[in-house]
DNA sequence: AGATGTGAATGAGTTCACAGCT
DNA sequence: AGCTGTGAACTCATTCACATCT
């Protein structure tokens, strides 16, 4: 097996945005694009975008550039966006709601297929497009629906217990909303996003 | 004017994280730490909190450590929060309401204390603390409430106007939930939050 | 003795500049 | 001629190792 350096996340990200910037470029119907001008038009830069793409192959054609829905295609397929992925989420409080009908999180290859809660007044109660189950269904739910990825919008005296539950039923993926730091697992990832840190580091800027 | 030689996001979440744990060791009345032991609890780098401080001045005694309260009082202030800001959220959405009552966003020095909505049947509805006002109301608000932090949680369509109307009403920093790109304006902060990138990310590392 | 604060060394990430292909 | 792909240079960030202070 070959050594796979791990592609950091800067880049990953990135290559999240030309993906964008090219499904923009594709509504528009340009068939071609040079690294030049996809960073002149979407604030990118022009050597980034090549050595990006250089990590995983050759894209594009020497003295003309990239076709764009060839690169598009390429970049989706690279990322896994090409097929399915569905997600359950964890703890239906005001943030576990809003993300279970937020756009990104129910376009393309995501779709919000099930959501838990402990709260017994809401399990029953319809959210987006599924019905709010029980902790104890977890592992039938990610069953049944093939979810890889769990969300943890739980309190965070919660998330171990929740997270622990994920990992059990053969979820793959955790995006973890709560400032609980999760324990790594083999063949888990998780990915910790702290909202209110965004807001510290503002504050920071906007002086004592 | 000394030449301030702008400090890196990665330093300043460095340091949110920093005071939180000292915060924790307070509550379990810990007096002194050493960088070594702080980075040991939790999961830190000892170097690096060192090297972290070390931008801001001295904030250790030498064979001894940090006094807890000490640091932890410094490094509020440092990060301006010692003070109240007062947030603005544009877009009363699923999203922007679960941000209107998240506890992150309400917590400390921050408040969420209005918010504005297009949507005139969203107009006087009350939501956390406040009472859905139309947009063209922002100035006032602003000026009203003293808000310096504004949130973007609208259509990215809608984006760029809110944000206008934000900077226009005297707002100095900026939360934008929405995939558009914001013109940088003087004296106004911007950190952009993409929520559907963290999927993306995960759903690489799930493979095609 | 024991921990901080810091120059020096290493590593990660970005930009430069150009060889090589179309 | 023009643009990609890429080694080399550079900048930013982390880690090492130790002089310095209590």
């Amino acid at each position: 097996m070959p050594n796979t350096p791990e592609v950091s996340s800067l880049t990953l990200n990135r290559l999240s945005i030309y993906l964008r910037s090219l499904r923009q470029l594709e509504e528009e119907r340009v068939a071609t694009i040079s690294s030049q001008e996809l960073a002149h038009r979407f604030h990118l830069s022009a050597t980034q975008i090549r050595k990006d793409l250089a990590q995983f192959g050759e894209f594009g054609i020497r003295g003309v550039g990239y076709d764009v829905a060839q690169l598009a295609l390429r970049l989706s397929r690279l990322l896994g966006l090409e097929r399915r992925h569905a997600i359950v989420i964890c703890g239906i409080g005001n943030l576990g709601r809003a993300l279970a009908e937020y756009w990104g999180f129910n376009h393309g290859p995501f779709a919000v297929v099930a959501g838990v809660d402990q709260d017994p007044r809401k399990i029953g109660k319809r959210v987006g497009t599924f019905v709010i189950a029980a902790p104890d269904e977890i592992e039938r739910l990610v069953r049944e629906t093939g979810a890889e990825i769990g969300v943890l919008t739980v309190p965070p005296s919660a998330a171990r217990e929740s997270y622990l539950a994920l990992v059990d039923a053969g979820i793959r993926a955790v995006l973890n909303f709560t400032l609980q730091r999760l324990e790594p697992r083999p063949g888990v990832r998780v990915k910790n996003v702290d909202l209110r840190i965004n807001l510290e580091e503002l504050a920071f800027h906007l002086g004592g």
